[in-house]
DNA sequence: CGAAAGTCTTGACGACTGTCAAGATTTCTC
DNA sequence: GAGAAATCTTGACAGTCGTCAAGACTTTCG
């Protein structure tokens, strides 16, 4: 009985494999959205046939959910770094806003994809699940760099986690629908605009923030 | 030569049917969204039959782009009110507060649809038009409300147009997102934190804002 | 009333979709 | 190298989709 089941030789190959074939769905799936990338076009672009994905994913849906969970995985990562070689407030700040403009440059099409899977999950509810563990992922993510910017700076986040990621995850996607549109011009308006923002985000005497809810 | 050219008599029979399909089909499109909702569900919740649309409107697009288009323009109208019947900032900031919390929670599929629409534009160059047109319209309300909120506390916007709209949008989306995922707890904390957050939208004093970028 | 114009329903079309089974091909094991 | 297991290709399936044409029904108007 062949398939994904009961795995002798190094089932390392297989997860190889599995991943291969998710990265390069991951173009079609980034070009074409959601809903309008069918696994034969998937397959086209790239070394697979279209009948192989139900060899190591069970549907659709498992793949799409695999192929986003893994991207995005792997995109939240990328700002530890930023976190860990900023000595200064300044450095962190200058860090982050580089590292978002250049995966908003680098990575449009995964962004568009994220957007979309996220969306999507408001009509889907069997993507609820891993469109609200990755908004979780990029919430700690902004969470972690506020924090460590407060620390730098000598004062506290002025918002909950929850807002802070709001308002950022905001001007992020207004720049990437500017991007998207061929405005490329917004990519140093982030730049810029993070700049001024993160020190609004804490507190260092007793100016009040945002209160938090509940 | 029947069809939606040469109309003789009332032309408004024609424009009110057209209006009607087209409320009858943002049942369907709020509920299944832009990709899935096809053109028999649409016709099989409403009283007309699935043939009728290429009657009315010359293809599926078309006829999404008039829906949403529609709906929103009405939508972005009813803060006009608010603006206008305010006296004071707080009232203001209130009823602001209040209205985007009542259409979060009434409109709830409509709003879905409209991100849906505004996500498929970076997919869709179609939709482009008809996306950037309404993400104008939205920054233009956030922006008289804001400009009305300091004219009222005697002070300037701090931030412009666009970042005070994609900061309040991203907030309103994470709020619908939590609405849809049955999290209604989420309406009061938005309302708590658009009061809270407006006074830091405006300049009364010597404190800087945040920069215009370019 | 009766003809003409407007409105709507029905059924069909080709194209496309996810899925899966049958078998070809490759890889591994003894 | 033979046989078995794993991997992959191909082709077909049942469904759905947007579109449209043919004609039925309704309204308008002389």
């Amino acid at each position: 009985m062949p398939g994904p089941a009961a795995r002798k030789p190094p089932a390392e190959k297989y997860d190889e494999r599995r991943r291969a074939l998710a990265e390069s769905a991951l173009i079609t799936l980034g070009e074409l959205g959601y809903a309008k990338a069918s696994l034969r076009e998937i397959a086209n672009n790239s070394d697979f046939s279209h009948g192989v994905v139900h060899y190591y994913f069970q549907d659709k849906h498992e793949l799409i959910v695999f192929c986003v969970r893994e991207q995005k995985s792997g995109c939240v990562r990328r700002y530890d770094d930023v976190i860990a070689g900023s000595a200064t407030p300044e450095e962190l700040v200058a860090g982050f806003a580089d590292k978002l403009v250049e995966t908003l440059a680098t990575d449009t099409a995964m962004h568009r994809l994220w957007y979309d899977v996220r969306t999507q999950s408001m009509f889907e509810e069997r993507l609820r699940e891993v469109a609200e563990e990755i908004d979780g992922w990029l919430e700690d993510m902004v969470w972690r760099i506020v924090s460590r910017y407060a620390e730098l700076a000598g004062g506290v986040p002025a918002m909950p986690a929850s807002v802070l990621y709001a308002i950022v995850d905001g001007l992020f996607q207004q720049a990437l629908i500017g991007v998207s549109a061929g405005r490329h011009e917004v990519l140093g308006e982030l730049r810029t605009l993070v700049h001024g923002l993160l020190p609004t985000m804490i507190t260092t005497d007793v100016t009040p923030g945002v209160p938090t809810p509940a």
